[in-house]
DNA sequence: CGGCATCCTTTATGATACTG
DNA sequence: CAGTATCATAAAGGATGCCG
């Protein structure tokens, strides 16, 4: 686990602001922003949504594409998961000429938004991955060394 | 939608970054970045544990303070989302001199490395509230008015 | 090709009750 | 207080087939 120092400060920033009162007083300050996470997950959680959305960040892409891209998707969690993401204005559908036959997706402007939390996404995977591989020790040495 | 200067170069970045490759080629090149997304996603999805851990970030919490701050949560779907949490060593389980009666939880170090994707999530949502409440073509107008 | 309809299985969650 | 056990239900996901 190697975190940029810029992390690291943010981290520190959440470690030491404390809230000097209850539990209960806690919880009812930070409501917002639960319910915000909430939000955000009921959207991008929930099976493969975020993958897609995550392929759709470096190009437009054919239902079937897409299908093959997620080796393990069936059509059926494709086809509601991309109406779920064109509901909430995170895609756009494009039936070129009308045919069924050619229809791409690809993210909106507003889908764009989402990439800070897709770099997070995944750089979290990537050094989860690590931490498990070198197990929970590795973070423990000085991280100032040049 | 406001985003920061940062955000928006962070977005133009991907969005100008386009591989002139195939679309299998594209998925295959994005596999990892994608398995990193999935893993992620695993941990901190279903259920509530986000939320949980975000309080936890905020303080130490006893088993019924949290079950009292998330209002909607059953005792046993918290219970198993900290088992689960505490297995993934982002949460540490303290039984005060072993009495059952006084347990409380709070986040290890390496859960402290979920803030910047906390933050994320936090802000798209709150930012997705918004967008909600002032429709889609809020965003049109020039950002770069003083 | 891009789906939807159907059926079936698996998982997750809820309600309720109970224990050390 | 901090859970676990049990039962019941809902929701998600897979398999298959069909259609425009």
């Amino acid at each position: 686990m190697k975190l940029s120092p810029e992390v690291q400060a943010q981290i520190q920033t959440f470690k030491q602001y404390r809230i000097d009162k209850p539990p209960a007083e806690i919880v009812l300050h930070y409501q917002k922003e639960l319910q915000a996470i909430q939000d955000t997950l009921d959207i991008i959680s929930g099976g493969w949504k975020m993958q897609i959305i995550a392929l759709l960040c470096n190009s437009e892409f054919r239902f079937s594409e897409i299908e093959k891209g997620l080796p393990s998707i069936t059509a059926k969690v494709l086809s509601n998961s991309l109406k779920d993401l064109v509901q909430n204005k995170l895609v756009i559908r494009n039936s070129q000429n009308n045919s069924e036959r050619k229809v791409s997706y690809k993210l909106s402007d507003y889908g764009y938004t989402l990439v800070p939390l897709i770099i997070e996404l995944t750089n979290w995977g990537v050094n989860h991955r690590e931490y498990l591989r070198n197990g929970p020790i590795a973070q423990k040495h000085d991280s100032k060394s040049p």
